[in-house]
RNA sequence: CGGGGCGUAGCGCAGCUUGGUAGCGCACCUGCUUUGGGAGCAGGGUGUCGGAGGUUCAAAUCCUCUCGCCCCGACCA
C-alpha cells in the first residue's frame, strides 16, 4: 500500500477523552475515530486489524466444524417475547419503534434470532450436532461506555451457538469451541487466563471466561497459586477458614461516638477490622434484608443475588432505614428488628466480634452466633481476597484484573425452552435442543492486543494481527533513494508481502515516528547514508534489533521477512 | 441514575474573573532553504466560541434552559 493514496493519519498529541493508552494509541494511530459515545469508525488501518482478527477467528471455527451465517441487527420485539428477556434485559437493550408502531430492538445479542433459527430448521436428532457463528455487529446500550472500542456500546462480536440433543453431546460441543478459543488466542498472541464465571443475564450453567491479563481490565479474577483454580470475582469462592477456638466472653455495650464507617470503629476500638462484624441493609426485589460481612470483606452483589434469587440488588433506601428504626453506621444484627437477615459463612466461625448496636454512637463487643444474634441464612457471600485460600487445593489465591475478550456458556434449553425450539429425538418425541453459546469481542481484542504490547513510540503488533507486515521508508528525497525504494516496493508486492510504504515528501522524523507509532513488525530503511555503503536496514519493532542486507542480497531479506513471525 | 469536569479552527489549548474587532501551538495551503528521529524563514484562517432564549448600545465572556462529551460513584450505612 502506497501511503500517499491510502488513507491513513496520525495525531501528534493524545486525545483528551482518551483514559487508556489502547484508546490514546488507537486513535493516535488513526485505527479508530470517534462518532458517539461508545460509537466508533473502524478507519482503512483498524479494519484491517479487524480483518485479521476475524479471519483467524474463522479460520479455527471453520477448522472445529462451525458454520458461518449472518442475523439481522434489527431484530423483532416477538421473538425477546417469547424468550422472556423482553422484560428482563433492562436498559441495556435499545427497543425501537418502525413507522408502523410496531416494536423492535437494536440485538445486544442473538440467542433470540438464532433459536427461533435451529427452530426452523433443525427438525431431527440426525441433524445434530450443529454449531453456526456470525461475525456482526450489536449495540448494547451501557450504562457508561469508557475506554474507547474497550467497552463501546456498538461493537463488533462474533457470537456462535451450537445446538445438540443430549447433554454428553453439549458438553463435547462446548469443549471444542473452548479448545479452538485457546488456539485463537494463542494465535493472537495473548497472555491470558481461563477463568470460571458467572453467567450474567445470558444465563445457563457453566461458564468461562477467556481474560486477557492488563492493569485496566474492569474484571477482577482470583487464581490460584498452586493449582489450575481459576475464577471471575463474581463467581470466585474462597475456601474453608479455619475455626478459632477463642472462649466466648459475654457481651458489652461500647461508646463509639461518630464511629460510622468500619476502619473508624476498628481505630477506635483498637480491634483488626476482620473481628468486626460489617452490616449491610439491602433490598433484594424491594424486601429488605440486613447481610452481615467480616469487617474485612466486601459484598458480591451477584452472589447475593443468586443467592437470595432477587432479580435486583440495590442499597436500602434512607426511608426503609428510618422505617425500621436503623442508625446508619450504627446497625447490627443483635437486636435487630424482625427482617431476614443473611450472613457470610465465615459469621458463624467468628468469636466475641464487634458490631453495631442498632443505637447511635454504640457498638457491642463479644458477639457471638448463635447466643447473641439469629441469622436466616448463611452464604458465601463475599468477594474472594488475595491470600484467601483456594477452594480447590487449599493454596493462596491471588487477585488480578483482567480484560474479558472471549465468553463461553453451556446454556442447556433455557431459549429452546422459553421459545419451545426443539427436534425429533431416536423415539419420535419432541425434546428441546441443548445448547452452547460462545462470544468473542473482536475490538476488544484490539485494544487488548495493544494494552499488552506497546511502548512509549507506540504499537507493538504481533505479526498474527498487525495491520501490515512491514512499514517500508524512503528517508530524504535522493532520486537514487526514491527509485530504488520504488524497486524494493515492487519486489516486497510480488513476495505476497504486506508493505505500508511510505512514500510521503515528509522529513525522516516523521516517517521513523508515524512508523513506531502505527507498530508493524518490520520497518525496512532505504536512505542516502545506507545506500552509499551498500545496505538497507530492517528493523524490528519490538525488540529494536537493527539487521543490515546489502543491496545485492534483497533476495536474502526478503526470505527473511517472509519467514518472520 | 447521583456527583464532578469540559464544550472556542482538523487536533491540543488560552481568552471568560472585570462584556468592547476571536487568539496560541501543532496540523493544513503557497514560496524559498533544509533533509537518517516530529526543520527554518516568509505569507495564508480554514470559526454558527455546542444549541436556544434572555440582559445590554454591545455577549465566547453575565443569566436561564437545553444538548453533547469525559471522569468518579452507584458494596463497607
Amino acid at each position: 500500500m502506497r501511503q500517499s493514496k491510502y488513507f491513513f493519519y496520525t495525531l501528534r498529541e493524545d486525545p483528551k477523552d482518551a483514559e487508556v493508552i489502547s484508546h490514546k494509541l488507537m486513535i493516535r494511530a488513526g485505527l479508530i475515530s470517534k462518532v458517539s459515545s461508545g460509537i466508533y469508525n473502524y478507519l482503512p488501518v483498524g479494519t484491517r486489524i479487524i480483518q485479521k482478527i476475524e479471519n483467524i477467528i474463522r479460520e479455527e471455527l471453520n477448522a472445529a466444524g462451525a458454520v458461518e451465517i449472518v442475523m439481522p441487527i434489527v431484530q423483532p420485539a416477538q421473538l425477546w417475547k417469547r424468550s422472556g428477556r423482553w422484560e428482563h434485559y433492562g436498559k441495556e437493550l435499545l427497543r425501537i419503534k418502525d413507522r408502523k408502531d410496531n416494536d423492535y430492538v437494536l440485538g445486544p445479542t442473538h440467542e433470540e434470532v438464532i433459536t427461533d433459527i435451529a427452530g426452523k430448521f433443525l427438525k431431527s436428532y440426525k441433524q445434530l450436532p450443529q454449531t453456526l457463528y456470525q461475525i456482526h455487529t450489536k449495540f448494547r446500550d451501557e450504562i457508561r461506555p469508557r475506554f474507547g472500542v474497550m467497552r463501546a456500546r456498538e461493537f463488533v462480536m462474533k457470537d456462535a451457538y451450537s445446538f445438540d440433543a443430549d447433554l454428553q453431546s453439549m458438553e463435547k460441543s462446548y469443549e471444542k469451541m473452548r479448545d479452538a478459543y485457546i488456539r485463537i488466542f494463542d494465535r493472537i498472541g495473548f497472555d491470558y487466563k481461563i477463568v470460571k464465571a458467572d453467567s450474567g443475564a445470558i444465563g445457563g450453567s457453566v461458564s468461562e471466561e477467556f481474560m486477557v491479563l492488563s492493569e485496566v481490565g474492569e474484571d477482577k479474577l482470583a487464581y490460584c497459586d498452586s493449582c489450575s483454580y481459576a475464577a471471575n470475582i463474581e463467581a470466585a469462592v474462597a475456601g474453608q477458614i479455619r475455626q478459632t477456638d477463642q472462649q466466648e466472653k459475654p457481651i458489652e455495650t461500647v461508646e463509639t461516638p461518630g464511629c460510622k464507617t468500619i476502619e473508624k470503629v476498628a481505630r477506635f476500638l483498637n480491634a483488626p477490622e476482620d473481628r468486626l462484624i460489617k452490616t449491610i441493609m439491602i433490598e433484594a426485589d424491594k424486601e429488605p434484608v440486613m447481610v452481615l460481612l467480616a469487617g474485612d470483606d466486601t459484598l458480591n452483589e451477584i452472589k447475593l443475588a443468586r443467592k437470595l434469587g432477587a432479580k435486583e440488588i440495590t442499597p436500602a433506601s434512607e426511608e426503609t432505614l428510618s422505617r425500621l428504626l436503623l442508625p446508619a453506621g450504627f446497625m447490627g444484627p443483635v437486636g435487630a428488628p424482625d427482617i431476614k437477615i443473611v450472613a457470610d459463612i465465615k459469621i458463624k466461625e467468628m468469636k466475641n466480634a464487634g458490631c453495631g448496636a442498632n443505637i447511635q454512637d454504640k457498638h457491642f463487643i463479644n458477639a457471638n452466633y448463635p447466643r447473641d444474634f439469629k441469622v436466616d441464612q448463611f452464604f458465601d457471600i463475599r468477594n474472594v481476597k488475595s491470600g484467601d485460600p483456594c477452594p480447590k487445593c487449599g493454596g493462596s489465591l491471588n487477585i488480578t484484573s483482567g480484560i474479558e475478550v472471549g465468553h463461553i456458556f453451556q446454556l442447556g434449553d433455557k431459549y429452546s425452552k422459553s421459545m419451545d425450539a426443539g427436534f425429533l429425538y431416536t423415539d419420535g418425541k419432541k425434546r428441546h435442543f441443548l445448547m452452547g453459546c460462545y462470544g468473542i469481542g473482536i475490538g476488544r481484542i484490539a485494544a487488548a492486543a495493544i494494552e499488552q504490547s506497546h511502548d512509549k513510540y507506540g504499537i507493538i503488533w504481533q505479526s498474527s494481527i498487525a495491520p501490515f507486515k512491514i512499514s517500508l521508508l524512503s528517508l530524504g528525497n535522493d532520486k537514487e533513494v526514491i527509485d530504488f525504494t520504488e524497486e524494493l516496493y515492487k519486489k516486497f508486492e510480488q513476495a505476497d508481502i504486506e508493505t505500508l510504504y511510505d512514500d510521503r515528501d515528509e522529513r525522516a522524523g516523521i516517517k521513523l515516528a508515524d512508523s513506531d507509532l502505527l507498530g508493524c513488525p518490520i520497518t525496512v530503511i532505504v536512505g542516502k547514508r545506507g545506500m552509499k555503503s551498500g545496505f538497507i536496514e530492517a528493523k524490528i519493532r519490538k525488540t529494536g534489533e537493527k539487521k543490515q542486507y546489502k543491496i545485492d542480497d534483497i533476495d536474502d531479506m526478503i526470505e527473511w521477512i517472509r519467514d518472520y513471525r
